[in-house]
DNA sequence: AAGCCGGGGGT
DNA sequence: ACCCCAGGCTT
């Protein structure tokens, strides 16, 4: 796959995009006032496959609650994951609470300054731990997210498949060759906001581009077929049934999921397989005689592999308050754990929304 | 090397 | 309806 980088490119591409990024970079996010490493580092880990604009109230939230990484270190795990429900991807935040218990046990509290320890840190690879330094620090690194694949895949004329080592190692030999070996603080914000407000996906802002000249996707006028497109995969159906089991004081019983797959580490309405008898199963996991209620109105929900059809029954529960494992347990509703966007809705479904 | 993990937003 | 997004971990 022919990889075509720009002449004397070290300071030919560093040089304008850090003259563009003065007059139209993002100066404002949350995570750059004030830029500790704590608070870099939690950014850093939210805008995991997140864009910006969701991340930024979450962060706010989760800066109020866990203000430094001594706050984090001694929260309970299901606080944590409560400050996470919604923004997906929860092993990102048990990654993240385990990290700081390390960083507390074993450095300190103290963040290290250099690529290749950060990366011995649950949840922090080779891109976090570059963007942690050049931003935290101010350490040379080269960060390779998202944005400046694309930046730097179409500045070469990258035409590899995304995904591939055709695509993703001669992209980190660029990133390397073109990081500023000064300003790189900036500079690493800098390549992150051309590819986010200019060299967007779909419709770039050539014309605007401080590297248009620079750019030999554009000189070979390939601009629109870089990225490659992955090729397409079928995503399979799939169906679960949840119950909403109120007992007779109107709390309801949730199930902790388990650490890994769908929804990890969260609180969710207990889940059965969808051929499966309410009655029984619920004699089974949580000793309670049940009446099942009424089905509520089917939820469908797409996951980046398959699709999730969810069926939940309102279930009475008419004996009180056994429950046979230690991973479910009754929540006032007023007072609810986090739970997964799609379980929430379900939740908060009100009575004449049943499909009855 | 490829699959798994999610919710939100843009087009 | 489809695609992508401040990726990392597991197999």
């Amino acid at each position: 796959m022919p990889i075509d980088p720009p002449a004397d490119a070290p300071t030919a591409i560093a040089d304008p995009l850090l003259s563009w990024f003065d007059v139209h970079g993002r100066h404002d996010l949350p995570w750059q006032h004030p830029r500790t490493p704590y608070r870099v580092w939690v950014a850093e880990i939210m805008l995991q496959q997140t864009q910006v604009t969701t991340v930024i109230d979450y962060f706010n939230a989760f800066m109020a609650r866990f203000p430094d990484v001594y706050a984090l270190a001694e929260a309970a795990s299901d606080e944590v994951m409560g400050y996470w429900a919604g923004l997906g991807y929860y092993a990102r935040a048990r990654n993240l609470h385990a990290a700081a218990r390390e960083l507390v046990a074993t450095h300190d509290g103290v963040f290290p300054r250099d690529v290749e320890t950060l990366m011995t840190l649950p949840g922090i690879g080779r891109s976090t731990a570059g963007a942690v330094v050049a931003q935290a620090f101010g350490v040379w690194a080269p960060i390779l997210d998202g944005n400046a694949k694309r930046v730097i895949a179409r500045l070469a004329a990258v035409t590899a498949t995304p995904g591939t080592a055709a695509y993703e190692q001669p992209l980190w030999a660029l990133a390397a060759r073109y990081t500023s070996t000064h300003r790189v603080t900036d500079y690493t914000q800098a390549i992150m906001d051309l590819g986010a407000t200019l060299c967007t996906r779909r419709a770039p802002a050539c014309s605007a581009c401080p590297l248009e000249d620079r750019c030999q996707a554009r000189r070979k006028r390939i601009t629109a077929d870089i990225p490659a497109r992955r090729k397409k995969k079928a995503r399979p159906q799939r169906a679960v049934t949840v119950l909403v089991i109120e007992d007779e004081v109107g709390h309801l019983l949730l199930e902790k999921r388990p650490p890994s797959g769908i929804w990890g580490g969260l609180w969710s309405l207990p889940e059965i397989a969808a051929d499966a008898d309410i009655e029984a199963a619920c004699r089974e996991r949580f000793g309670l005689d049940v009446v099942p209620d009424v089905p509520m109105t089917p939820i469908e929900h797409g996951f980046t592999h398959f699709l999730l059809t969810i069926h939940a029954w309102r279930v009475r529960s008419l004996a009180a308050t056994r429950i046979m494992d230690g991973h479910a347990e009754w929540f006032a509703r007023d007072a609810l754990p986090g739970v997964p966007a799609p379980i929430a809705r379900l939740v908060d479904t009100p009575q004449h929304d049943l499909n009855l």
